[in-house]
DNA sequence: GACCCTTACGAAAACGGTTTCGTGTTAATA
DNA sequence: TATTAACACGAAACCGTTTTCGTAAGGGTC
């Protein structure tokens, strides 16, 4: 077994000294140019690569930014990361990543990991629970360190610091103006328990587009589900008791699972009822009928907010800091599918 | 802004040395009480943490393993890659994420980049790219410096090096002898194009089922599908033309969309022909009907990785190397839903 | 021959810790 | 009173780099 090769070996074996190797294998004017041939002849042999610790350690970067996200088998976070994983490979940059499990405690854990050293910037989404207990220390503690941080998705107006979202509120109301403007009247909403933060922001974009079209809103056509739970029985109650001729689902899984829900009670989708989901996933493409959704471009939001996060990196590097913080607006788009009465895509 | 606060600073601003401050801070017995009363009040007070770069800088080892998958919006890496993180964070190690998309060269460049120090071991799943090269110097290189490795799923025998892996052969053999027992007898193949590997093995436990009841094998009913790229013209004919009472698929995608084409073609399922398809996820719980699938155990397959490999750097810390690799299978389970006429789930 | 300027390299500090090995002081012992 | 052991702490090396600064050797100039 070869061990790893250091500046330190090279120049005991070449008679030189480490700082003579160090700059050899650098190209630098100062070395006589057969030194610099004998030394980079020599490291190429035994394929010499610097110790990426050893430089972060000088050089007080690291080149890793830390992402922190509440679950990772989740169709939006994932996609999420795969635009943050691209456009910071891109820049030479590694990810590590982190699952909060929507736990406080786990949140504050993995940035106090992190935030030793570990990585030069934190992109993440704020933990379900995080979010209930209004309590941002662990991020305050971070951004007064001077670590760049950017919030995507589950942010807070508590902390100063990039953020990147999409107009959710917005996006519900153009699902549900939309869903009017096909003549439907009967809207329900079907949403997650205690509606937090995004949620909450669909419903009022939901609530929005009822009342610019004179709809009279109707809480009995609200149906809060837990979230990441199954409540088969409340669901199927809801949808056996309520009128309706169209639903607004805040994420896709409720959705697909409305929609298999009415056609057991032998609604046909979307001709009695029609369907619009959150989370353009795959089971948007694959459930039957094809859901119309919200498309949030995750990827497009996660390129975002690492371009976001290694711009004020690099900024930082060079100049003074200046304290200049923006919220980045993803605009959210509806794909049509069968659910809705559009031809299948 | 604070900045961090370092050992030099505590030893300065306590006029004692560096390491009276590092000691006291261990609670190391060689040094007296009252200093070290001093010292650690110090330290709280201003939230001294210990520089995690220096420290791996000294030890020779970060506590970051690495991950290189080819695909992170894909069921399975992920629920891998969630048992991955959930044991490593249980022992103090984080996870650092590359993605190859399925590409040789990423694969190569990601582990060089991490190979340099970064980190103290790799999991990782082959690029399809690799896989067809049939070209693993990255992999011996790294092994070679003595840098511990895991392979899961996508694996090679041309590597030593410890190994997780799931019965395909099996979990399909399985699969086909359940619909077979179930009365069905001209049961259709749905595999990638080219079937590589994990496919591959499929196919073999496929025929073995179908060699063991003495039902002849038909190429006919054996449909290449391109992977990750749809071809509904190439796949509808296939169900059009050929009669069939049950399909095995060697994903769930493929699953969903087949079963999606058969009842468009008016057939019922599971009554005219009944579904099993591999990688039991999201979609297979919520498809209409509800999809029987292999369980591959993605998050055990994922903590078997980290416990291998974590143990495995470990133990190099401590004793010299010796080379002992194994192959841990993970048994793979049926899961039965309604595509198989089975009571939903 | 004295002076100066290149050229080509080495010594050493620094990044932020850990750890080994002194060493000065004090108190106990002979 | 001299010897010694225990105690409490500091100096310095080390991990692997980068980078600043110093300097010896050699050549050119007057």
């Amino acid at each position: 077994m070869k061990r790893k090769i250091t500046l330190k070996h090279i120049a005991r074996e070449l008679d030189v000294s480490i700082s003579t190797v160090s700059k050899a294998l650098k190209n630098s004017e100062e070395i006589g140019q057969d030194t610099k041939e004998k030394i980079q002849a020599f490291a190429k042999l035994y394929n010499y690569r610097p110790n990426n610790i050893a430089i972060s350690l000088k050089n007080k970067r690291t080149k890793n930014i830390g992402v922190i996200i509440p679950d990772i088998v989740h169709h939006f976070f994932t996609t999420v990361f795969r635009g943050i994983e691209h456009y910071a490979n891109a820049k030479g940059y590694n990810v590590i990543v982190c699952v909060s499990d929507e736990s406080f405690d786990k949140e504050v854990i993995n940035m106090e990991m992190l935030a030793n050293g570990s990585i030069d910037g934190f992109i993440m989404a704020l933990a379900g629970e995080t979010q209930l207990k209004n309590d941002f220390n662990h991020l305050r503690e971070v951004t007064e360190q001077g670590i760049p941080l950017v919030l995507f998705d589950r942010v807070t107006d508590a902390i100063l610091c990039d953020k990147v979202i999409i107009d959710d509120e917005e996006a519900a109301y153009l699902a549900v103006k939309k869903l009017i403007e096909m003549g439907r009247r009967q809207i329900a909403l079907v949403t997650t328990e205690g509606y937090l933060n995004v949620s909450a922001k669909r419903a009022d974009g939901y609530f929005r587009a009822l009342k610019e079209k004179g709809i009279p809103p109707d809480q009995s056509l609200v149906l809060q589900l837990p979230y990441q739970k199954e409540d088969e029985i409340k669901s199927e109650a809801f949808f056996r008791e309520r009128t309706m001729d169209a639903v607004l689902c805040v994420n896709e899984i409720f959705a697909v699972k409305c929609m298999g829900i009415v056609q057991k009670l032998g609604k046909r989708v979307p001709d009695d009822i029609a369907f619009i989901g959150f989370t353009d996933g795959i089971l948007s493409r694959l459930s039957t009928p094809t859901l119309t959704s919200v498309d949030q471009h995750g990827e497009l939001m996660g390129e975002t907010a690492a371009r976001m996060l290694i711009d004020k990196i690099e900024r930082d590097h060079d100049q003074p800091e200046e304290e200049h913080f923006e919220t980045q607006v993803i605009p959210a788009t509806l794909v049509e599918r069968e659910s809705t009465g559009a031809l299948p895509s």
